[in-house]
DNA sequence: GTCTATATAGGGATAGAC
DNA sequence: GTCTATCCCTATATAGAC
């Protein structure tokens, strides 16, 4: 058979791997125990090898953002609205209570060296974005930006702890106050009428 | 040579290997290399291989707990200096940028078959022991279970951003802002106040 | 208690048939 | 485009000398 699995379906599979396994722990065998193919047949979509696929996994997640991200902000929604679907999104992708990140399968060991400078990149323009949006919804420009680092601390350590407890719930709670607790102005609510809004 | 590194020395090695390479990527050549030990010695302490390595770290992190919050929590300060000593010696154990945790080692990957359920009860005990220090600063107690559960969230995510972004600041000030916020009276300051006070 | 040497398995990677 | 077979290297682990 030519094809039994698309690019597509097949870098899928590859994110499903190094989100559960990590970047050491993903292996060619669970790999190609994930995909069905055979060592040979991955080194044929991906004559660089391991390196070549988790960079193929951080150029999926580059390309998701554009597509799912990108078009939202590209949309004609206020700001406001903008900042929650991209919560939404978040969400969306986060389904399995136990599961990496990028940030916690590229930042530490081998994987540091060669796509650390990367990911940090990566998370730079995220907290940009972020900020942006809460500037456009009328936080003040210092707070936009710690904020920003806020919700990214939270949405990070939710995921840790979700992880820990093997509970999804804790990582859907949090996703699901931080618009709100973002949004609020810079003098308004209290941190536990925050939490009551949950 | 008989000795030329203590048990609690040689393990003191072992814990920043592997919360720099995680559990994967600490291999027994790295170990050996920072203990400059050979192989067939590290097995001489650790008949049960790497992973009864791997339970050392995890003993470690125990008989720290025991010693520096066990002591702390025994003593005889009110319970609001207990939380806040807490949360120095939080930032005395977490001094490189990079540095992993025990839920970002043991969680995922092989070692969460083995060592997961463990690091859960641990995380589960913690997250009872600071909303135990909460309710005894005065916090009604479904609060107090909900911040400790945020606060965990903000200090592993903390760790995450920290070493994603290359920049201890990150996981400090998190640190030192966290006490006032949790002790905030439920019906209290404002974020921003909080953040103003870091 | 540490070493050298070695056994065995698994890792990443390639050649070449189909 | 996928496979089987194979290579080399590293990983974990052990035996036995010192």
């Amino acid at each position: 058979m030519k094809t039994q699995l698309s690019k597509d379906a097949l870098i899928g599979k590859l994110v499903d791997v190094v989100y559960d396994y990590g970047y050491d722990g993903t292996t060619l065998s669970v790999i190609s125990e994930a995909t069905g193919l055979g060592k040979a047949s991955l080194y044929h979509h991906f004559p660089g090898g391991k390196e070549e696929m988790a960079a193929a996994v951080l150029a999926h997640s580059d390309r998701w953002g554009e597509a799912r991200i990108g078009a939202l902000l590209a949309g004609g929604l206020p700001a406001e609205q903008k900042l929650r679907g991209l919560f939404q999104a978040l969400e969306e992708v986060h389904t399995r209570s136990h599961q990496l990140t990028l940030m916690n399968v590229f930042t530490y060991g081998a994987a540091r060296q060669v796509f650390g400078a990367q990911v940090r990149s990566r998370v730079r323009a995220g907290l940009e974005v972020m900020a942006g949006l809460l500037h456009a919804c009328g936080i003040p420009s210092p707070t936009a930006e710690a904020r920003a680092l806020d919700a990214y601390i939270q949405i990070e350590g939710a995921m840790v702890l979700a992880r820990t407890l093997d509970d999804l719930e804790v990582f859907r709670a949090v996703v699901r106050r931080l618009p709100d607790a973002l949004l609020a102005p810079p003098s308004g609510l209290t941190i536990d009428q925050l939490a009551a809004r949950r």
